[in-house]
DNA sequence: ATACTGACTGTGC
DNA sequence: CGCACAGCCAGTA
C-alpha cells in the first residue's frame, strides 16, 4: 500500500471499519504515525472519490461530532446500528473502532488526554 | 518550486 | 461551557 502515499492508508483504514464502530480523524493519523494529521485525514476523505465506496459516514471528529453539514451521516449509522446521544453526538465510548487494539477506545477530551503539553501552544 | 487549501485537534481565555 | 487561535500533513493549482 501506500503506492500513493498518505492518501491509500487513510482510505484502506476507513475501508476497514466494521459497521456500527466509527473512527476519529485523529485516530487515523495517529494510525499512520502523525497524529497531527488530523486534517489531512480529513481532507483525504473531502477528495476521497466515491468510486472507492468509502463509508466516509463512519468517520467522525474526537469529539463524537459527526461532519458539520452532513444530515444523512447520522442516519447511516443509525442504520448501522450506532447510537447517538441527546445532543446529537455519536456514542464513541462505545462505537470508537478499537482499531485492532482494544483498550485505547476514548482517545480524546472524552478521556481527557493530556498527553504532549507542548501540543498545540501558540506562542506566536 | 511555492502557496493555498482542507470534513481536525488541543489549549487558552 | 463556548469561542478563538495556532499547528500539522499532503495533494492540487
Amino acid at each position: 500500500m501506500a503506492d500513493s502515499g498518505f492518501f491509500r492508508e487513510v482510505w484502506d483504514i476507513v475501508a476497514r471499519v466494521p459497521a456500527g464502530k466509527v473512527v476519529s480523524y485523529g485516530q487515523i493519523a495517529a494510525r499512520l504515525g502523525s497524529p497531527r494529521a488530523a486534517r489531512t485525514v480529513g481532507w483525504a476523505m473531502a477528495t476521497a472519490p466515491r468510486r472507492l465506496g468509502l463509508p466516509c459516514h463512519r468517520v467522525v471528529t474526537s469529539s463524537g461530532r459527526l461532519v458539520p453539514g452532513w444530515e444523512t451521516q447520522r442516519d447511516e449509522l443509525e442504520a448501522e446500528g450506532v447510537t447517538f446521544k441527546s445532543n446529537g453526538c455519536v456514542d464513541m465510548a462505545k462505537h470508537q473502532w478499537d482499531g485492532k487494539r482494544v483498550g485505547k477506545a476514548g482517545r480524546g477530551p472524552a478521556n481527557r488526554l493530556k498527553a504532549k503539553a507542548g501540543a498545540g501552544m501558540r506562542g506566536s
